[in-house]
DNA sequence: AACTATTTATAAGA
DNA sequence: TTCTTATAAATAGTT
């Protein structure tokens, strides 16, 4: 904007670089104040020039007001990262990405059917027609799911049939041979233990009513 | 900076109010990331929008360090060009971005329906009412912008009858001027023309035939 | 989303 | 620095 097209990279010259440090600074305010004017929006912005001196600007009677939201707001996941010896245009390629992340951002909130105002006609009649494809893959994939589930259950059924089986036909055995006469004593004995909790169950019973 | 000067007040409509915001956030974003590398300077920049959506810019690897920075800078008074650089973790920002952007692609394709297998029966249904929200949501707003355009094309419709009507009167009062008689040698030149006119119109509907 | 007529920002010069 | 001015860039309204 200005008489000669120019380089986005450091400006050699240091007094020029100054210049263009204030002037694009005041800039950078006044578009600032308006998006916050005109778009009811809330903004703050935070700028160190070189030597660390801050110049700051809030829409908000003070910058911290919209730092607070900030923390209020973000739930920023911290990933541990430790290489820093990385070539300079790392800067180039982060704000590529944040600006990639925001288009996604962007497309998954109208696929969710969000934000669709902006939206004409062809794009949401191609947005709907997306989604009932996808909804249509998702529901056959679904009833894949459960289909396996199914038959996975009933073979575990049938399974755990055939092991009952094999244990009641235990069980059976072991009554018969328990069926075998014992030793009188120990019929005498066990005669009276039997007798003894058949009379504290009855007790039991009528106690619970 | 467009096509007419803008007062600096909350635009009142809505949908150009967020035409706007994306624009001009966009365009601030850019001028904040521009100052940064032409003048060698550390920038955070905050935007919430009326709903409170959060969009940010920064600098940095990371607003957190422009924040800190501020807080150091608030709470004690700065030595003059005392502090060096920051450990500028480009590359962790970076990994965390694509780990970001990854995440929200594969949203994507699992929302619109590809990419199902590793998905268990819950999440299979979870993703299945989502679309099915959408896709209700998404009809009902193309439904409200086909009647829009409906009844705008009718109205249209209307006021090109009128017009039609208004034109056809011209035409039915030239033609009572011009069935006066007309000067004879003209009239027979009239006549000429209207029989090969005639001819070729008729000639040109049976080849269409 | 693209376009374009304008306004606005600003680089360079004074 | 500040003012001016030619020009690049942003963007409001439109399609």
């Amino acid at each position: 904007m200005g008489r000669g097209r120019v380089q986005l990279k450091q400006i050699e010259n240091k007094t020029s670089r100054q210049v263009t440090f204030s002037k694009r600074r005041m800039g950078l305010r006044k578009k600032a104040h308006e998006i916050s004017v005109l778009c009811d929006a809330q903004v703050a912005l935070l700028v160190f020039n070189t030597k660390g001196r801050l110049y700051e600007f809030s829409s908000e009677s003070s910058i911290e007001n919209v730092l607070e939201r900030y923390e209020r707001h973000t739930q920023a996941v911290q990933l541990v990262g430790a290489d820093k010896e990385q070539p300079r245009n790392w800067s180039s390629e982060c704000f590529k990405l944040t600006g990639r992340v925001e288009v996604l951002e962007k497309s998954i909130r109208n696929i969710a059917g969000h934000d669709l105002d902006p939206l004409n006609l062809r794009e949401l009649q191609g947005l709907e027609h997306q989604l009932d494809t996808a909804l249509r893959r998702i529901r056959t994939r679904k009833n894949t799911v459960m289909n396996e589930s199914i038959s996975e259950l009933q073979k575990k059924a049938k399974a755990l049939q055939e092991q009952n089986n094999v244990l009641a036909k235990k069980i059976k055995d072991q009554q018969k041979t328990m069926a075998e006469p014992l030793h009188p004593p120990l019929q005498k004995h066990l005669a009276k233990i039997l007798q003894v909790s058949t009379w504290a169950l009855q007790s039991n019973t009528r106690h619970k009513d």
